[in-house]
RNA sequence: GCGGGUGUGGCGGAAUGGUAGACGCCGGGGACUUAAAAUCCCCUGUCCUUUGGACGUGCGGGUUCGAGUCCCGCCACCCGCACCA
């Protein structure tokens, strides 16, 4: 061949056309072959990939193509998680409706990432916002609520009064909208929930048999369900009510001194014609939306003037409403006990409450002085009557059996977890597929009217939810008894959207969600890959909604991801400059980036070299997926999201790494065009390279640690270059297209190509190594002499102990060290090392 | 505050308790060329009295013949949660 460049600008769409044509990653559900589905969270259609993608979908295909050379079966799929309000602010911005914005969004994309070369299935990609797609969703949805895992119910929403939109906790900032900035006001609305909670036994147990998963998701999910035991009970109050309380303390409740209640505790709203109790319940509502806020907020209480009755003492304890209290968390209300709880401690200080011990290190401790701070620690329970001397687990049980007992309390299971919220009052999302009717109240859909379509004749020229105003949209008769009712105006959170889409893509018939063989077939997914920030919210759903259709009956799957890897974020160095003591940012574009320095092109002059942060656009340092593309081809660019960083943490972009990568490119095609077939000879350690090669990259990706997989590409590759013609030499180079092949699959084919193979490569099989030929025949041995290295030597694999003793001791260095001193001991490793302590 | 993670050359990072720095990037020197690009070769942790040696994996201790790795105590940075009773 007579081409010195490889030119990926002819090569890489001539293969991408290649796969295509020939259906190469078309996923056959009733294949022979063991199944592998490989999945990386599907991308939001903002309109343009951007590095985070590009390295997200690199791994997954890296292991696609491999396991698919490893003769399974592969499912890796792609589509568009395509509802949210990013659409909306563009119809209100650039008046385009969502749709047109969506669907543009995704051919803009979908074309990027063809440019890339992915092993993606094509033709089982959808659009959540596809009705077909979310048709399916709703029939589901109908199923969990009669299934009993759907109810409705009025909650209180952050409501945006200029926008008439509910916003979510984090687009409240500072107790204002973040679009409008106008105050947000707190609004009951009747909304839709998801029966989450029913599964929050499971859904914790489940994170047990996740071996595959990072132990920082499993903990974030655990933490979120936040599983508490303790005591609920209610102290008689001295206006004649109840007030329930729970406490994971009951072991502590000789040290309580006062009870505290939330701001929206019923007793405390009771109280509010008080103008006293109404001002400080306003207060404690407003305070604290932000963390810092939170932090050093203030313990503040309000004396009500009345006092519960202690269970064992008899004695009056003072109920205050404090700030500290959640409405939300347990039953709103808590018995104060300052000597072990930090918060109380804080509490009783500014408000001269008695503060007991009734937790010592040991009974002699019992009238210890307490500290400056609450002692949440073990100990043994003191000043406590009959808990005296117990242990504090012992203590607990003690006290919730005399509660269950006296019939004035039980222990209880408190969960951190509250039910889903789904209700949205916004357009681009899911219909909720329901009727609200004078007569027969909210009526489902019937199944055969679905889906509930969006109405495309929208306008968003005003605030509010435009299905809310549509002229006709949400008239209809009620299914039941054909009076005129209305239409549920609410959508789905778009979360719903996310959490089985992994399902569809496994199987999707036209008459309905999924078939159970086809996902008993594929599911669980073998390999998920995204970003950490899914953590808790995206992944938490997803399992519950596959437990949700399992206990439906749907099929049999109850963890939907085997195993899930987080990658980390792709960085860049960020470059500005202070103007008018204000932080001007400039793009990497702008900047001529030298060995010591950088300095702006327009002007010529230095601009400061920032720090190496996650690509941003406020931050100007991002780089363009397609212009790399261009420049480099797909493949240098899947390279370079492959090298040096270990995969879970962040990889800082440069112009100097991706310029590595095109030359590598290169090197690897001047290689291949090295085969020699008149060549022969042997060339054993070579030979050996190669073979050592074929096991440790195939390890490396099943570990997804491509870093190291790619290092060792690089080790067979130099010692190829460097090697004699040999039939070996041969066979390294056919090993090393091999082994790029899932990284750099354009390269590999255009070389397979060029070696008269009319096949491809993406159908090529991992080359099989020969396990003799791992072991090597000769080894290094180190020489220590007091542990410090003095010589190597090298020695037939398997040497007796004797014989490496013996060389050890011939080694001039290790004599001149040993400086005739006695030889105590000699500790011989077989195969690694000799020291010698004298 | 609680929980988790990370710390190794100029940089990204390798290293079952056994030769620290594999591999890549940057940098330096050389070859080829009229010249450049491309390519190839060599060097590249610090220091010293340089056929050798000392020091060196955030800091301080410890275990061990031997510690980046194990144990104890610190420091710094990053991430998550946040008054959850």
């Amino acid at each position: 061949m007579t081409d010195t460049r490889f030119d990926p600008s002819s090569a890489d769409g001539r293969w991408q056309r290649a796969w295509e044509e020939a259906g190469t990653f078309t996923a056959d559900s009733y294949s022979e072959k063991p199944k592998s589905y490989v999945l990386e969270m599907f991308p939001y259609p903002s309109g343009r990939i951007h590095m985070g993608h590009v390295r997200n979908y690199t791994m997954g295909d890296v292991l696609a193509r491999y396991k698919k050379m490893r003769g399974h079966e592969v499912l890796h799929p792609m589509g568009w998680d395509a509802f949210g309000m990013p659409a909306e602010n563009a119809a209100m911005e650039k008046k385009v409706h969502p749709g047109t914005w969506t669907y543009a969004n995704i051919e803009a994309m979908k074309s990027q990432l063809k440019r890339i070369g992915f092993a993606l299935d094509w033709t089982r990609e959808f659009a959540t916002c596809d009705p077909e797609y979310y048709g399916h969703e709703q029939a589901l949805f109908l199923d969990m609520y009669e299934g009993g895992l759907v109810y409705r119910r009025s909650s209180e929403v952050n409501w945006d009064p200029v926008d008439m939109t509910v916003l979510a906790n984090e687009q409240v900032i500072d107790g204002k909208g973040w679009r409008s900035g106008a105050e947000v006001e707190k609004r009951k609305l009747d909304q839709w929930f998801l029966k989450i909670t029913d599964f929050a036994e499971d859904l914790l147990d489940g994170l047990g048999t996740l071996d595959d998963w990072p132990e920082k998701v499993k903990l974030m999910q655990e933490n979120w369900i936040g599983k508490s035991s303790g005591l609920e009970f209610s102290f008689g109050l001295s206006n004649g009510e109840k007030l329930p309380v729970y406490t994971t303390r009951p072991d502590t409740i000789f040290g309580a001194s006062f009870c505290a209640i939330a701001a929206d505790h019923p007793i405390a709203q009771g109280l509010k014609d008080d103008p006293e109790v109404a001002a400080f319940i306003e207060e404690c509502k407003k305070g604290g939306t932000t963390a810092a806020a939170l932090e050093t907020a203030e313990k503040l209480g309000y004396r009500t003037g009345i006092t519960a009755k202690h269970p064992f003492t008899g004695a009056d304890l003072p109920v205050f409403i404090a700030n500290f209290v959640l409405m939300d968390y347990g039953t709103g209300a808590v018995m104060g006990v300052p000597g072990h709880d930090q918060r109380d401690f804080e509490f009783a200080t500014k408000y001269d409450l008695p503060i007991a011990r009734v937790v010592a290190k040991d009974a002699s401790q019992a009238d210890a002085p307490m500290g400056d701070e609450a002692e949440s620690g073990d100990g043994v329970i003191v000043n406590s009557d009959f808990l005296d001397g117990m242990s504090v687990e012992d203590a607990k049980a003690e006290v919730i059996a005399r509660a269950e007992d006296g019939g004035w309390g039980k222990g209880t299971t408190v969960w951190r977890l509250r039910d889903w919220g789904i209700s949205r009052q916004r357009y681009w999302g899911t219909p909720i597929p329901f009727i609200h009717c004078e007569a027969c109240g909210i009526v489902p859909v019937p199944k055969d009217q679905l889906p509930v379509t969006l109405p495309e004749d929208v306008d968003f020229e005003t605030p509010g939810n435009p299905l809310e105003r549509h002229p006709t949209w949400k008239h209809v008769d009620c299914p039941l008894c054909g009076a005129k009712a209305r239409r549920e105006t609410d959508t789905l959170d778009t979360f719903t959207n996310s959490s089985w889409y992994f399902l569809r893509f496994a199987s999707q018939p036209a008459d309905k969600p999924f078939d159970a063989d086809e996902i008993a077939k594929w599911m669980p997914v073998e390999h998920y890959i995204g970003g950490i920030e899914h953590a808790i919210l995206h992944l938490l759903y997803a399992r519950f909604w596959t437990r949700a259709l399992a206990y439906l009956g749907k099929f049999e799957v109850k963890e939907p991801f085997a195993a899930l890897f987080t990658q980390g974020m792709v960085t860049h160095e960020t470059y500005g400059r202070s103007v008018d003591e204000k932080p001007v940012w400039y793009s990497p574009e702008e900047v001529e980036r030298t060995s010591d320095g950088a300095t702006l092109k327009a002007d010529g002059e230095p601009v400061d070299i920032g720090r190496v942060i996650k690509m941003s656009k406020s931050k100007k340092n991002t780089v363009a997926p397609d212009a790399i593309i261009a420049n480099y081809g797909a493949d240098a660019a899947r390279w370079f999201m492959l090298s040096d960083s270990p995969p879970e943490r962040d990889l800082p972009w440069s112009e100097a790494g991706i310029e590595g990568c095109w030359r590598f490119v290169q090197r690897l095609w001047r290689l291949f065009d090295q085969i020699d077939e008149s060549a022969t000879g042997e060339d054993k350690a070579l030979a050996r390279k190669a073979h050592q090669a074929i096991v440790a990259v195939a390890d490396d990706i099943e570990a997804l640690s491509f870093n190291k997989a790619v290092a060792r590409i690089y080790e067979l590759t130099g010692a190829a270059e460097k090697a004699a013609p040999s039939e070996a030499r041969n066979f390294a180079i056919r090993t090393v297209l091999h082994l790029i092949a899932p990284m750099m699959p354009h390269l590999a084919e255009e070389a397979n190509a060029k070696l008269g193979n009319t096949a491809l490569i993406a159908n090529a099989e991992w080359p099989s190594h020969d396990p003799a030929m791992l072991v090597e025949d000769e080894v290094t041995i180190a020489v220590q002499h007091m542990g410090k290295l003095r010589d190597t030597l090298t020695a037939p694999k398997g040497a007796s102990k004797e014989d490496l003793e013996a060389l050890a001791l011939a080694s001039e260095n290790v004599q001149r060290s040993i400086n005739g001193a006695a030889i105590r001991k000699v500790i011989v490793v077989p195969d690694r090392l000799v020291n010698i302590v004298t």
